[in-house]
RNA sequence: GCGCGGUUAGCUCAGUGGUAGAGCACUGCCUUCACACGGCAGGGGUCGCUGGUUCGAACCCAGCACCGCGCACCA
């Protein structure tokens, strides 16, 4: 035994355990168990991503629960899964095209592009899962699925078609955010304002009726001036009452465009005066709509001019387009300043560039079961934790907006709509497409394509991705029509975690969609996890380079290490500042874990007919007392999810408690020289209380404690740890007060001992001897242990001991304790500390003194904060009256 | 503008009314036969500011400041 290494490797033990989980199908949920359901979907990654830290929290998280769960006496189903991820992947295909290939989607066209993306995915798919499988994720991974899968499809066409049949789905043309570099459009969640420093441009138009006569106007986009179709003024605004109903003249192309009053118009902001393009702006949109004015669109979907009429501006970029138009409008005197202006401006949140607000033909969806999805939250049916999350819900919930769902996009679903293929025709050369403009019999919605497919035309559009992900919860465990025994066991499922950054893409949509196709909430808990950042608070990005690589962090220091180390440090609510040295901690606790087990292993011998009984060493009563107070205490943290609470637990119990007092304690008793019955209770105890604590770890660090509880024998060969029930019954069944309080004594003054010996620079010394006065009367019996807890040949009690003058002394609870010393002491120095301490022990006398003193305080305090008051006064007195003691003995 | 967080030791953070805490970092000692990925001991805080409630406030209330985030608006 004891040829084994004396740090802890992982690497091989993680990689074993991980198979032999799998071997003996450890992680494989049964819907026909009797056992209560515990479920969890994975919130599915982008297929073709990899692993980074969020992932590993979150995920950590899950296994955590999944785990402890199972301890618990309960069928566990995690099931994992991976997301399309439309524009992200198509994306990446596409770039691998372009550098590679030098061709476009549109050079491939649709099928085979397509045999591409599939083929990339194949090729890169699997490299998240084998991520999640290296940290130690307990999925269920027979059950794997992916938001394209054929009968998970099925589930998305089917939602459209419902959707649509109930007058939900509907196709107009509308203002969309439009990214230019995507060329798609995105729903408004997909838009990130970002602060930008922009310029006013004020500019002049000149009344029509009126030469020499101008209007003033400030804007931020000139260049879309040819798409102007009217200016617009508040009708409340008397400066610009006499130019309502008169026309003024855009400048270029060349017209005459009317000035009219709308509410809309903030008096206050720039000239009062705005310039309406109702193809380029959502607001003058709708101004446009209810003036019955004009669209222009003077955009390509790229983002260049489309203006022939201007050949100047015409094909130019829109960026440099508006400084162009500036120029423009500055050569033609109308330009009358600018001015440096902050503001906000949309961001594709994919490709990082300015959205474009455009109008085009896209599928929105009004949300079903709002009012259900809004209630279940607000009445705690489905409980968000941290719980203010629930404020942010229901915030948007009762600001919905419908949601765009078509994608211009060809990787994804695409949308179960085909059109006739005369009818297409005609309405395209009329650009018509309104939905309002087919008739019944021109257009077929459905999950199968229509019987003479060759007369139709499909939908080109895909469909957003989260239109699949919001069906997860059901759609993973269940084919569309059917009841699987899996959806009747496990849903809804337990819990759900994940990031608050998706509250509003995935939350809250899966709600909706669990009322409306599963008719219940798809969970009951979601566990929101922080946002990962790094020391400077900035997020984790590959582009910032401050996103350490997981698989790196756990060749160096373990998966069991990485996970402790996150959890340790994940706080309550807010984001977490990331730190390798904390994963380093957590390495360095696995190793301690195994050293403690590796000391118990040197010693030779069992435990046989070990009993937990009142007549062990109070040191043995203690821990397993304290392994039992950490045992509930677990529960109780477990039931609130926090997580970093019992992290800190784990760890303060093994290493402060188990470590650095019990097994120092007892450390003489595992020895040669120890009798035979203090070696089996010693042993008996660290087994007793080593056995339960693996149990308790192992949801944190599966795979080291199920490595040390084979080692250990805590599991017989081919028993798994993660497949035990947690022990019903504590391990100390007596009341267990009075050891306690006698280890408590021993330790205390063990560590005051200790404080003399480095006081007085004989830290280092094993021969020194300590004589106790006035000592408590069991001293004799733990004389011993105190000895060697504090570094002492011996601990003496002697009441009549006369201590030489100057003799180093120190109060502690087992009694007034003295190290001779001699020819070392400095009778003044020794004075002046003694004094020193007597003087601080005054000040805590009379603040006690104070209190009690206060009529107020003993009348109105409860009575037990009064009396805990008393009796800390008590032994503050009894400190000063030995110190005392102490001090006259020295004069 | 509306809303939500945060502000406690050098750093990262616990701490929901009763003696200010942890880990790391720091200082000193210890190469003691589980562990230097270690042990022992120590230094270090007007708990953002100002008021209020209370016998008692890091904690409750009000206001302010600063940092972060979300939503809305922004011609």
């Amino acid at each position: 035994m004891s040829e084994l290494p004396k740090a802890y490797e992982p690497q091989e033990v993680e990689a074993n355990w991980y198979a032999a989980w799998l071997e003996g199908k450890c992680f494989e949920a049964d819907p026909s168990s009797e056992k209560e359901a515990y479920s969890i979907v994975i919130p599915p990654p982008n297929v073709t991503g990899i692993l980074h830290l969020g992932h590993v929290l979150n995920n950590s998280l899950q296994d955590i629960l999944a785990r402890r769960a199972r301890q618990e006496g309960k069928e566990v189903l995690w099931l994992p899964g991976t997301d399309h991820a439309g524009i992200a992947t198509q994306a990446k295909v596409e770039r691998e095209l372009r550098e590679k290939e030098g061709k476009t989607r549109r050079d491939l066209g649709r099928d085979e592009f397509l045999k591409r993306v599939w083929d990339f995915k194949e090729h890169h798919g699997g490299i998240i899962i084998k991520q999640l499988k290296r940290l130690g994720c307990s999925c269920d991974w027979g059950r794997e699925r992916f938001t394209m899968d054929e009968s998970y499809t099925k589930w998305v066409s089917h939602v459209f078609v419902e959707l649509f049949k109930k007058g939900l789905i509907y196709r107009g043309k509308r203002i969309v955010n439009w990214c230019p570099v995507s060329l798609t459009a995105l729903s408004d969640e997909e838009v990130i304002m970002t602060p930008q420093k922009s310029k006013l441009y004020f500019m002049k138009y000149e009344l029509v009726d009126a030469p020499g006569e101008y209007l003033e106007i400030s804007t931020t986009r000139p260049e879309t001036l040819m798409g102007d179709v009217a200016v617009a003024v508040n009708p409340k605004d008397e400066r610009f009452a006499k130019f309502i109903g008169k026309k003024v003249r855009r400048p270029f192309p060349a017209a005459e465009i009317p000035v009219i009053a709308d509410d809309h118009v903030d008096v206050e902001f720039g000239t009062g005066a705005l310039k309406i393009t109702p193809a380029h702006d959502k607001a003058d949109f709708e101004i446009g709509e209810r003036h019955d004015l004009e669209i222009i669109d003077v955009l390509t979907p790229d983002g260049h001019i489309n203006c022939p009429e201007c050949p100047d501006l015409h094909g130019v970029e829109r960026f440099k387009a508006r400084k162009l138009a500036a120029a423009k409008l500055e050569e033609m005197g109308l330009l009358i300043k600018v001015e440096e202006y902050d503001n906000n401006v949309g961001f594709s949140e994919r490709a990082h560039v300015p959205i474009e607000p455009r109008i085009s033909m896209q599928w929105f969806l009004k949300y079903p079961c709002v009012q259900e999805a809004a209630d279940a939250v607000a009445n705690g049916e489905i409980k968000f934790r941290p719980e203010r999350w629930a404020k942010t819900y229901a915030h948007w919930m009762d600001n919905l907006q419908d949601w765009c769902i078509s994608r211009q996009l060809w990787w994804g679903h695409q949308i179960p709509v085909w059109y006739h293929k005369e009818k297409l025709e005609q309405l395209t050369q009329a650009e018509s497409l309104d939905m309002t403009n087919f008739e019944n019999g021109d257009i077929h919605v459905g999950v199968e394509p229509p019987a003479d497919a060759e007369n139709w035309v499909r939908d080109d559009d895909v469909m957003d991705t989260w239109f699949s992900s919001w069906l997860w919860p059901f759609a993973t465990m269940t084919d569309v029509g059917e009841q699987s025994a899996t959806v009747r066991k496990f849903y809804p499922t337990t819990d759900l975690v994940t990031g608050p950054d998706i509250i509003f893409f995935w939350v809250a949509r899966m709600i909706m969609a669990g009322y409306e196709f599963a008719g219940e909430l798809p969970f009951k808990n979601v566990f929101f996890t922080s946002i990962i950042r790094d020391l400077k608070g900035r997020k984790m990005s590959k582009s910032l380079g401050n996103s350490p690589d997981p698989i790196e962090l756990m060749e160096k220091y373990g998966a069991d290490g990485l996970r402790f180390g996150l959890m340790r440090i994940a706080p309550v609510g807010s984001d977490l500042r990331f730190d390798e040295v904390s994963v380093e901690e957590g390495r360095n606790f696995a190793n301690k874990l195994y050293n403690a087990c590796r000391f118990r292993q040197m010693a030779e011998g069992g435990a046989d007919h070990f009993q937990v009984a009142a007549s062990l060493p109070p040191y043995h009563i203690d821990i397993m007392a304290k392994l039992d107070e950490l045992a509930d205490a677990l529960k109780d943290s477990y039931a609130d999810y926090r997580f970093g609470e019992i992290a800190h637990k784990l760890y303060e119990f093994l290493w402060n408690e188990f470590c650095d007092k019990f097994l120092e304690a007892v450390k003489l008793d595992l020895r040669e020289s120890a009798t035979a019955e203090a070696r089996a209770a010693t042993l008996g105890t660290f087994d007793a209380v080593m056995g339960r604590y693996l149990q308790l770890l192992s949801p944190y660090m599966p795979h080291i404690t199920e490595e040390l509880s084979l080692r250990m024998g805590y599991v017989e060969k081919g028993e798994f740890l993660m497949q035990k029930a947690l022990p019903g019954e504590p391990l100390v069944g007596f009341d267990p007060a009075g050891a306690k309080s006698r280890a408590t004594a021993v330790y205390e003054a063990a560590g005051r001992m200790r404080n003399l010996k480095t006081e007085y620079n004989v830290a280092s010394r094993k021969d020194v001897k300590f004589v106790v006065k006035g000592a408590v009367d069991w001293l004799a019996a733990e004389a011993k242990v105190l000895g060697l807890l504090a570094g002492a040949e011996a601990v003496t009690p002697d009441d009549a001991y006369d201590p030489p003058k100057g003799t180093p002394a120190a109060v502690t609870p087992v009694g007034e304790v003295y190290l001779p010393m001699e020819g070392l002491i400095d009778v003044e120095a020794e004075k002046v500390r003694i004094s020193k301490e007597i003087a601080k022990t005054e000040i805590e006398v009379k603040k006690c003194e104070g209190k009690l003193g206060n009529a107020s305080f003993v009348e109105r305090a409860p009575a037990a904060v009064v009396e805990q008051e008393k009796q800390r006064l008590e032994e503050w007195k009894v400190k000063l009256g030995q110190l005392r003691e102490m001090l006259a003995a020295l004069a």
